[in-house]
DNA sequence: TTGTATGCGTTATCAG
DNA sequence: CTGATAACGCATACAA
């Protein structure tokens, strides 16, 4: 039932090989040739068989996405738009999640390993540099995304982290927040740190004393910034704006605050990161960072396709892409 | 650099037929050479070839997903525990966004093939029965889920969306809307047929008049609804309660609502579908019909294993899901 | 319990 | 321009 190169050679009369040529379209076949060979093998339905091909010649047309959990429509985002970068390029991407945890990292590396992917876009937990060592040692083309290792060069896609903590922390200011709760991911993560940088210069700069007790650093995982975040509203109250570290995060804590019957702005102003209503019309105005998840998705597509042909121009790709605050109604 | 069978066959001493034997943990290896070659694989560092394997034994432990669009939170929530209960089962999945396009889906189902996955997991576009044909000419096991063909025999999993639009426009009536306009999916999805015919017997039951104008029935792409609302809020506003395909559908009106200063639930009472907070801490209290997601992702990927496997008690499954009222403050 | 031989469907090399 | 042949890495039937 299964068309096979050899089925479309028995009818055309043709062998194998050519078969094989006038599909692939390489230039040494008479052009009859072709034409014949691609009508019939059209209407035989002829599908290749992937695995044949990606044995024999190395490249599956695969790529592997590695992030922390696809539920989280920042991550879904990313998916859609590298996915249509992708399908564009005749590409076909596997969706593995890590669940933020380093162990369900490097297993989704190897299983990306053990399809063939040619390449892998990862979105890195950074709890270690293991999966660095592991790509590298398989010399399979990589990018990251959002995250990078100051240690190590790979590819990456950052976004300009600083200035996007400042721009959020001084809006806050602005708005006459002085005390601000800073959402912030775990410190392994070089985003994370690098909003905390942002968040710390914009109080310095406006004359605000940073107040450690202030700064919670916990796991961005489904559901966590919620439990937190009722924990607070139980201890204390002593702030008046809160920074997330992004827009779910955001969501989750306000949703906290909701149930404890704090009204945002009015008796808590918020800022997220993301800017996930740019690509989802969800009716909560949440004042955020914008960053151009469609740029850099195409982006690392894009990257990864070079790194793939040995067609790049760069050793390594290094790239940050800018930050913009997006002010709605929630500070 | 890649550790193939060979290589641990060449350092063991045992043949190549051995080790893969020992890999595959077959009874037939005695126990002394299983641990030797374990061991020696592991220290190797060898991540089997799935291409070889998969083109020798026609299985690669692979499935697909075809969905409308994963940045849609509805299905990234499906993907997400759809991948879970794939990954436990040591399977890794594509995932191919069709738009809601049914040549899209075709040719995400041709990609399928090609890659040789061992199942596909779709939501059917359902503007045609040419996919069902295409999957039962390549007899690849398959399971729809949310939508089903009332003519074919497949493997479908659905929600019991009849009754779910009776107790969404059941509960909008109660509230006091008796002009509610039903903000449908497009006819063609089974989903969507079913949902407005709750719609009707609810408003049968409560004697109150069914009027077509009040049933839009659009195509649910990204902002679609968006822009419908804008222009259905300037031209008319002769009703008081909406009922959403989705949840997603309901945000995009509400966006519209809000930014016409039109205030939910005060002034316009709106009812949703699918439950996306049980999944996603989100500021809006949205009152809507809930679904199992996991449940019937994890079912899904369960009788499609069965299937691959040959193990189904089956010829078809075809499972009904039931449906709930939530009620949250939009309605 | 282990080894030998074969083939999965394709691409690549080389000869004609 | 086309065809024969080998090889990719593995799993399977069969022989030992």
């Amino acid at each position: 039932m299964k068309i096979r190169l050899k089925d479309i050679a028995l009818k055309t009369g043709f062998s194998i090989n050519t078969v094989s040529r006038a599909l692939q379209n390489k230039d040494d076949i008479a052009k009859e040739t072709r034409v014949t060979i691609l009508n019939v093998a059209q209407e035989m339905g002829y599908i290749p068989n992937g695995l044949a091909s990606g044995l024999r010649s190395g490249l599956t047309r695969t790529i592997a996405v590695i992030l922390s959990d696809v539920a989280n429509p920042f991550f879904a985002i990313m998916t859609r738009f590298i996915e249509i970068s992708a399908r564009k390029n005749n590409y076909a991407v596997f969706v593995l999640n890590s669940g933020e945890n380093q162990e369900l990292e490097e297993q989704a590396i190897s299983i990306a390993m053990n399809k063939g992917v040619d390449g892998i876009i990862l979105f890195p937990v950074q709890e270690s540099n293991r999966s660095l060592i592991l790509l590298n040692q398989a010399k399979i083309p990589y990018v990251l995304i959002g995250r990078h290792f100051e240690e190590e060069r790979t590819d990456y896609l950052i976004t300009d982290d600083v200035n996007g903590g400042f721009l959020a922390t001084e809006h806050l200011l602005s708005k006459g927040s002085k005390q601000i709760l800073l959402l912030n991911g775990p410190s392994h993560l070089s985003c994370a740190r690098e909003r905390e940088e942002g968040y710390r210069r914009a109080l310095a700069a406006y004359g605000v004393d940073y107040k450690p007790e202030l700064v919670i650093r916990h796991e961005i995982t489904h559901g966590n910034t919620y439990s937190l975040m009722k924990q607070i509203i139980l201890n204390r109250c002593d702030f008046t704006g809160i920074f997330a570290f992004s827009d779910v995060v955001a969501w989750e804590a306000i949703y906290a605050l909701q149930e404890a019957g704090i009204q945002v702005p009015e008796q808590m102003k918020v800022v997220g990161y993301d800017n996930i209503q740019s690509q989802l019309y969800y009716p909560f105005p949440l004042t955020t960072i914008h960053i151009s998840k469609e740029n850099i998705a195409h982006r690392a597509v894009e990257i990864i396709l070079k790194k793939i042909k040995g067609e790049a121009e760069h050793e390594y790709y290094e790239e940050m892409f800018e930050t913009t605050l997006i002010v709605r109604a929630s500070c």
